[in-house]
DNA sequence: TTGCAGGGGCATC
DNA sequence: GATGCCCCTGCA
């Protein structure tokens, strides 16, 4: 498939995007990948069985070049974040005083549609894991289970079926711990009960969320983390420690102890745009800037 | 070697 | 809802 570029309405940093963990299909391009463009890096996206080669051209422009199956151009808006409303999602965000410096910080931040069941799988491996763990375990998982990308050296994530039948051991195997039972079984769990995650997509928030909680190892974080980066609703609010760190930093002594309650609080404060004040929110908490040296390392003694 | 924390879930009360 | 327990790995 032939290049193509990409126009966003307004300025998106897929670097930054796609660094800010809601994706763990992701390769920097090596030097003997494509040539960077201005100095930036170029990445490879993996979404089902197409490899995206993304650079940013322009803070507008994006260049990608598909490799595998081909994706049609506005699926490839949509898997890139291009398709998002940023400018009236950063400004309607922008009127809650103490995240407007934050989201003018991350400008540049979107986020990406990943497929449901993808999407399912990546978070259902990143309880209690790390980062650069997460992608070591899904990699390794799409060599073992896969399927080869043509015209790539990437594979593709295994259907559901090829890792029930694969079950609980091989994953142990592949280095997913404790998280294998969830996985096999989930996938155990689709596979009998003929579940296609892409069928539920005009499901509203609340019904889609609650069969997500069926799921075994499915909780409230992993749901809304599905809801948003797998079903795009931007509703979703996933809590985890990070994001409850953030949350507390920013509204300090306020009563929500539990994370749970700042779940509820988030999604009725922000509403329409909580998913994207969530990912604005958890890229700073990350990077350090919302806690002075004492509150993050605990007090010096 | 041991202890503990790391981007959670679940059963129980 | 709040509290323990469970699961596994990497690292100090």
């Amino acid at each position: 498939m032939p290049p193509t570029l990409l126009e966003s309405s307004s300025p998106v940093d897929i670097e930054m995007t796609l660094l800010s963990g809601q994706t763990f299909h992701w390769h920097l391009t090596g030097s003997s990948g494509p040539e960077t463009i201005n100095d930036r890096p170029g990445f490879v996206l993996l979404h089902r069985s197409s490899a995206l080669c993304l650079k940013q051209v322009t803070s507008k422009l994006i260049h990608i070049e598909s490799f595998g199956n081909p994706l049609p151009k506005e699926e490839l808006r949509a898997v890139t974040g291009l398709n998002l409303d940023l400018e009236t999602i950063r400004q309607i965000t922008s009127r809650d005083n103490r995240v407007k410096r934050l989201i003018h910080r991350y400008a540049g931040l979107t986020i990406l549609r990943q497929d449901p069941f993808e999407c399912l799988v990546s978070f259902l491996s990143s309880g209690m894991s790390n980062i650069p763990r997460i992608r070591r375990n899904l990699r390794d998982l799409r060599i073992e289970l896969g399927s080869p990308i043509s015209g790539s050296p990437f594979y593709s994530l295994p259907a559901a079926r090829v890792v029930a039948e694969a079950g609980e051991s091989t994953l142990r195997k592949l280095g997913f711990g404790f998280r294998a039972k969830y996985i096999a079984r989930t996938c155990a769990h689709l596979v009998s009960h003929g579940i296609n995650l892409n069928h539920w997509k005009p499901l509203p928030d609340h019904d889609i969320k609650s069969r997500l909680l069926a799921f075994p190892g499915v909780g409230h974080k992993i749901a809304e983390c599905v809801l948003l980066f797998g079903f795009g609703r931007l509703t979703a609010f996933p809590v985890d420690v990070w994001v409850g760190r953030a949350l507390q930093n920013l509204w300090p002594g306020h009563p929500n102890r539990s994370l749970e309650r700042w779940r509820r609080w988030a999604k009725t404060r922000w509403g329409h745009t909580a998913g994207y004040v969530q990912q604005v929110l958890f890229m700073a908490a990350r990077s350090g800037i919302l806690f002075r040296r004492s509150e993050k390392e605990g007090p010096l003694t």
